[in-house]
DNA sequence: CTGAATCCTAGAGGATACTG
DNA sequence: CAGTATCCTCTAGGATTCAG
């Protein structure tokens, strides 16, 4: 529609598309297991740090910072020694809960999917192992 | 539910996490975009590379070789001369779309919201600009 | 027209040590 | 307990050139 009759220019642009924007906010290596950590209810620091397996303390901290920057997390301290800290997902970020939970179904859906087509490529295209996969 | 009685070990794994299976797929920064451009239908390559704003050669074909590794992308090729090159959603792929397009709705709807927060955080804690806009 | 091949840089993310 | 601060590696992605 928008390239109907003379403008056939790019109209496909990463500054405004609604996807990328979403994307830019929880395409972290950690993000998505963070708010996913966080979809029952307010958690605190420690037991997100030893629910998310392999996660750093500095990761841990830079993707919920960065969740909290984006309005997505509520950040709440209690000044006790030591100190008590509890996250908890804002009404905005609840509010993306749905979207991604239903890419997170399409992922246990479909997953296998991929790996088989992954599976063909590869034996199509390369005899043997490796390519994309290594 | 799995952490009940005594396990209150890590249950939030990126290995098995659907949400961190799919964004390994969408979560590159052209791929959400050459979908956007395949959703109506076939587009040849030159057309992809015209619509897609700033994309060079390389990532856009890197990117639909991704894509078509995952098998989410069907590529077809016209012996002509010079060449025609068609690609197309493939069933698996045209299934995305529905999760992807409420990820895009919510971006449409909400990030301004986002950008309110930054502003809002930005400004207090850091007073003056930057912070974790730069 | 549709790529492939190189080279290069910025930044994401890991390992480790220290702190109020 | 809940972080900071450094240092270091690795790779996504950009620029450019060549080719069937």
């Amino acid at each position: 529609m928008t390239s109907s009759a003379k403008g056939k220019q790019s109209d496909i642009s990463l500054a405004v598309c609604g996807y990328s924007r979403v994307l830019e906010i929880i395409s972290n290596k950690w993000t998505a297991l963070v708010i996913y950590a966080l979809e029952n209810g307010s958690i605190r620091y420690g037991e997100m740090e030893r629910r998310i397996e392999g996660i750093s303390k500095k990761m841990l901290t830079q993707t919920v910072r960065k969740l909290e920057w984006n309005g997505l997390v509520q950040r709440h301290i209690t000044p006790t020694v030591p100190p008590t800290v509890e996250y908890t997902l804002t009404p905005l970020g609840e509010s993306l809960l749905q979207p991604m939970r239903e890419l997170r179904q399409w992922g246990r859906e479909n997953y296998w999917h991929v790996e088989a087509a992954r599976a063909n490529y590869d034996l199509t295209y390369c005899k043997e192992s490796q390519s994309l996969t290594n």
